[in-house]
RNA sequence: GCGCUCAUAGCUCAGUGGAUAGAGCAAUGGUCUUCGGAACCAUCGGUCGGGGGUUCGAAUCCCUCUGGGCGCACCA
């Protein structure tokens, strides 16, 4: 599948290039060609407005720049038309019989149409999730899991070899305080005389699943773990909690290729190796307070004792951030470095990070240590996503895994839909703010646009049933007796590749979101009047539309994959 | 206080400096059904938070103000 705008930049490019060379132009530096269909059908399939823009360059009026352009262009196989349109758009009009073959090859594609190879041979990686294992999935956490593994099939369809990757700690405080916790609900689960803290005591986890897990751990360990500290119930939650998070996950068709600990970093040395390069490089340095510390601060630092600071104010930070505490512990901040050092190393040429707004902060000094280090800090990008307010009657839910007031992922499924629960997490700018209305979400009712994307896929198998109960067929099919009606939902179904592609360059996943809607809702209409079994209408008409539903299922089928919901063909 | 982010129709939200700002839902009025009515058609609805600026052209870029959210630890 190639991209119509892309071609047509490039038509562009030449006849402005040949314009040049003939004098109808005079020179100027080239400007980004944008080409892009515009807001009202009858200005064309698409157009490009960079005349307007060349005026003062040129010393010309648009509208001779675009005449002239316009002369020099050679037109496309897929363009009908060009025209010119004060005050100097050029607009292109598709060929009609070209646009009626791409019936056939849609239908040719299967389930790879509109597969871009834009970065063919790019390696890119996505690392999403990555929650501790210490609780269950939650609804925030959800929203970078739709958005993360969105991204990486937008990023497959677009070209580039994909890896999920889910990044986890198992070493830290945190998982130290479930293993305790865990351990207080086994003993009081055996009866023994313990003291379950309040919800006053944020070390303790108050999730009824922690319960549950001291129950089945009775079943299978009895009483011998009375006496043992909290490291065994800390790998016993923890293999629980996996298990528990991968299926969540995989409910939403969510599954990673590779989990990678943070731990490895310490038990492989590569942290103390990004100390010491971050030191050769001169940007370390052992204090009690930051270099820019006034006095107020150095007494307030007190004897607090030596730590090793990172000097990223050098490259552009508002202040050094602490590698190593003075007890002699890394921070976070060094095992993020290092990590990232790691994905760059592993040959990466893209990678792409989802993080919540919480934690949106954490990846610029991430990106100044990639770059202290001499590495391109330019390959690491970054989804911030903001947070999800779930609602429940009108007011919002609070959740806290550790208070044990928790929405789970979970609970959204079975609440709704696994399909319902992908595509409002991903119907949304990531920039904006989510609220979730369970109630809402509750409904089946047309409220919810999951059914009506869904259904224009379930409409089109309903054909398919009818024609082979009817013996109606659409081999050799001629695609040259559709109508005009048919040829808009093909301009639309055209535009995936274009979603497709400008899905991965800005990193929007929810643009295939909003453009399942759009497609649907230029199906329906032509469901209701493009008939295949109507006794007015003549087997040979028949034949073609019947062969047109097979490629509009196919790209439903398609744009619903790409979201990661299932393309059912009864509901 | 500083940084990031958001503010667009009654509600939830799209909108890559271009042509008359768009969807869905809600509301109102129609269609009355051969393949699934979870549908279709029409109407209503906007000082794009306020104010400046840049530009031939601004919802979009810059400044400023207002109001939400999230950060701003030798926590992760």
């Amino acid at each position: 599948m190639k991209l119509l705008p892309r071609t047509l930049a490039g038509a562009v490019h030449s006849a402005i290039t040949s314009a040049q060379s003939a004098g109808a132009l005079p020179a100027f530096d080239m400007p980004e060609i944008d080409v892009r269909p515009p807001k009202r059908a009858e200005q064309g399939d698409y157009a490009v407005s960079l005349a307007l823009g060349l005026a003062k360059a040129t010393g010309m009026k648009p509208l001779d720049i675009a005449n002239a352009i316009a002369a020099h262009l050679t037109r496309p196989e897929f363009i009908a038309e060009v025209e010119v349109i004060p005050p100097g758009f050029i607009n292109f009009r598709l060929d009609e019989t070209w646009l009626r073959d791409q019936v056939e090859a849609i239908i040719a594609e299967g389930d790879k149409a509109f597969q871009l190879d834009l970065y063919a041979g790019k390696r890119a990686q996505v690392e999403f999730v990555s929650a501790n294992p210490s609780g269950p999935i939650t609804v925030g956490r959800s929203r970078g899991g739709v958005i993360g593994d969105t991204m990486a099939r937008l990023l497959q369809a677009a070209g580039y070899e994909v890896e999920r990757e889910y990044y986890f700690n198992n070493a830290g405080r945190q998982m130290r305080n479930v293993g305790s916790s865990l351990k207080i609900r086994y003993l009081e689960a055996l009866g023994k005389p313990v003291v379950v803290p309040d919800s006053g005591d944020d070390t303790f986890y108050q999730g009824d699943y922690l319960i549950e897990f001291a129950h089945d751990l009775i079943e299978k360990v009895g009483e011998s773990w009375v006496d043992s500290d909290w490291h065994p119930f800390k790998d016993y939650a923890e293999e629980r909690m996996f298990g528990w998070i991968r299926a969540s996950l995989a409910r939403v068709g969510i599954l990673h290729d590779v989990y990678f600990n943070e731990n490895s970093l310490y038990e492989s040395g590569a942290i103390w190796k990004v100390l010491e390069a971050l030191e050769a490089g001169g940007y370390v340095y052992r204090a009690t307070v930051p270099e820019a510390a006034d006095s107020e601060e150095v007494e307030e630092a007190g004897d607090k004792g030596e730590a090793v600071w990172f000097r990223s104010t050098h490259l552009g930070d508002d202040k050094d951030r602490v590698l190593v505490k003075s007890s002699g512990e890394p921070t976070y901040t060094l095992p993020d470095i290092a990590y990232h050092v790691n994905k760059l190393e592993r040959g990466f040429d893209l990678l792409v990070n989802i993080l919540g707004a919480d934690h949106g902060a954490q990846y610029k000094v991430v990106q100044y240590g990639v770059q202290a280090l001499g590495m391109d800090p330019s390959k690491i990008h970054v989804i911030i996503n903001q947070m999800v307010r779930a609602l429940r009657d009108g007011k919002e839910v609070r959740m806290s895994t550790r208070r044990g007031v928790y929405d789970t992922l979970d609970d959204l499924i079975e609440q709704t839909s696994a399909d319902a629960v992908r595509y409002m997490l991903l119907a949304r700018s990531a920039d904006s703010h989510l609220n979730f209305d369970l109630d809402l979400a509750v409904k089946r009712s047309n409220e919810n646009p999951v059914y009506y994307i869904r259904y224009a896929h379930v409409r089109c198998a309903g054909i398919f049933r009818e024609a082979a109960a009817r013996g109606v067929s659409d081999d050799g099919a001629d695609v040259s007796l559709l109508g005009a009606a048919e040829l808009g939902f093909l301009r639309k179904a055209l535009e995936l590749g274009e979603v497709i592609d400008a899905a991965a360059r800005f990193m929007e996943p929810h643009r295939i979101a909003f453009y399942a809607l759009e497609l649907a809702n230029a199906f329906h209409p032509i469901f209701d009047n493009v008939r295949v079994m109507h006794t007015e209408v003549p087997p040979e008409l028949a034949k073609a539309r019947l062969r047109f539903y097979r490629a509009a299922q196919g790209v439903f089928a398609r744009v619903l994959d790409l979201m990661g919901m299932s393309a059912p063909d009864v509901m």
